[in-house]
RNA sequence: GGGCCUAUGGGCUAGCCUGGUAUACUUGUGGCUUUGGGAGCCAUUGACUCCGGUUCGAAUCCGGAUAGGCCCA
């Protein structure tokens, strides 16, 4: 299966051969987590924790379900989703009085409790996050880790004196965002989605986007700003220094196991996954090379080899299955393990072992002296040149026009606009393409609408989504 | 919401029209041999989605259920 002429196919493709997850489970997008999938998933979570917890949140854990009458507290919110959320409507043989909803997102969890939690400016502000599972009954086609039912889902809430200290957040929010995807070798763009577009409840919402090599654009995540449009409802109000009672302005921030979705997209290849060394579950593999007369010698090599990475903190794996070498370079191959490590008598007598990038192919020899930190050395020019390949991929998609003329396939376009919705509906359904918002920084323009040809003092960017 | 299609070992698949012993490849298991890019030989486990109907006899024909896929709104 081919990458380049095919990305959907592809991608099911390597996703199934590379055992990520397991779609057998006979619930339609409900897929089951292998442990080779969950791991990379993990080490994404943990990055996601390490950023959250240095910048002084605090992660909980809320019920997975909600009842009826809590979830129907926000107009808007409830209106966004009403169409999909999954009810439990029995418990045992019992009607329940008031029905419980699976938490498609946790905002009318976690809100009622916050009304309870936050009573003086001194308990501002307030900064939670959990990873938890969350269910949407969506109907478009499922794909795995890309649309599907149960999301292994993180979700920010935070809850601040004003709405500039939520905007501070926000603005850390994009800050932590950099740092994540500095890890997954991941590039992305923010957008301000239009006022019908975005997150139901919301004053605005944040839209994070990645392109896919296919030219369509995935959305990794969203940072909402929510002002006081839930803390009304919910009632979360503090007292600040003057006695008075204010509601408190909201943030969240959210993101998927799209993640793990658009990393296999971005870097993998048509052999393949290319896990990026940061959250490949295995960083290197450690090959034995046997023969008849060396065999003890060089299995006990390989150990102390693959002993020594792992003391070194490096995620190694020893394969040391009764298999011919060249099957096991496929099967890892396939699976995305960055760095392959070999050794066999020839290494052995010359004091190296030989090492293959996955990425790039290339084969080469490190010192067994000094083999932990060569390898760590490499490691890291792997995650450099995944970052620069997928940065030039992103650059290359992006395009600026003037005229609906210039519509090109598979790019992500930028043209003026006047802000009106109706100009953003006429445009999506004229050319198929999703308005996907306004640039986050704000950038001068005068020019003029490509739509209307009114005068326009904005751009917006819009693409085929995935 | 409307329509179309599919369901056979772990995976992929032949057989279905024209009813009678279910095919190939792959994987798994045991053994021998082998190991610097998918080794070979021998032995072996393993399946007709479910319920009902027609029939002497159903993977095959008919009806329904369930699950999955595709197209349109």
């Amino acid at each position: 299966m081919e990458k380049e002429d095919n990305f959907g196919d592809w991608y099911l493709d390597i996703v199934e051969k590379a055992n990520l997850s397991d779609k057998r489970y006979p619930v339609k997008g409900m897929n089951v987590w292998t442990p080779y999938g969950w791991k990379a998933m993990s080490n994404i979570d943990g990055f996601i924790r390490k950023e959250l917890d240095a910048t002084g949140h605090d992660e909980v854990c809320f019920p997975l379900m909600i009842p009826e009458t809590e979830f129907k507290k926000e107009k808007e919110h409830i209106k966004g989703f009403d169409s999909e959320v999954y009810w439990v409507t029995h418990a045992g043989l019992n009607e329940l009085d008031v029905k419980l909803v699976l938490r498609p997102t946790s905002e009318t969890a976690m809100y009622p409790m916050f009304a309870l939690w936050v009573r003086s400016h001194h308990d501002l502000p307030l900064k939670v996050y959990q990873i938890v599972n969350t269910f949407r009954y969506e109907t478009k086609q499922t794909r795995a880790f890309m649309r599907v039912r149960e999301i292994h889902f993180f979700e920010s809430h935070t809850c601040h004196v004003s709405e500039e200290d939520a905007q501070r957040q926000i603005a850390e929010d994009v800050d932590i965002l950099s740092k994540i995807a500095r890890s997954l070798c991941l590039p992305y763009f923010l957008s301000v989605r239009t006022d019908w577009d975005k997150f139901p409840g919301a004053y605005y919402t944040i839209g994070i986007d990645t392109v896919m090599p296919n030219g369509r654009t995935l959305q990794i995540g969203s940072i909402h700003q929510y002002r006081t449009n839930f803390s009304e409802p919910y009632e979360i109000t503090y007292e600040d220094e003057n006695g008075e009672h204010k509601h408190v302005h909201q943030t969240t921030y959210g993101m998927s196991e799209r993640l793990l979705g658009a990393v296999i997209g971005m870097h993998s290849d048509d052999k393949g996954l290319i896990m990026p060394p940061d959250i490949a579950p295995f960083q290197t593999v450690v090959i034995p090379i046997v023969s008849k007369d060396n065999r003890q010698q060089v299995t006990e090599a390989a150990r102390a080899l693959a002993a020594e990475l792992s003391v070194c903190g490096i995620r190694t794996k020893l394969d040391d299955r009764d298999a011919r070498p060249g099957s096991k370079y496929y099967d890892w191959e396939i699976k995305g393990v960055p760095l392959r490590l070999e050794i066999g008598g020839r290494d052995i007598e010359n004091g190296v072992v030989t090492f293959a990038r996955r990425d790039t192919g290339e084969k080469g020899t490190i010192s067994l002296k000094s083999v932990a930190p060569g390898a760590e050395l490499l490691l890291s020019m792997i995650s450099a040149s995944l970052r620069e390949k997928a940065e030039m991929s992103h650059m290359s998609k992006m395009e600026e026009i003037d005229s609906p003329d210039r519509i090109s396939e598979g790019k992500i376009l930028k043209f003026g606009w006047c802000g009106c919705e109706e100009c953003g509906h006429k445009f999506e359904d004229t050319y198929g393409l999703k308005i996907l918002g306004t640039p986050y920084l704000p950038e001068r323009y005068e020019g003029r609408c490509m739509i209307c040809g009114k005068d326009a003092d904005r751009t917006v960017l819009a693409a085929r989504t995935m």
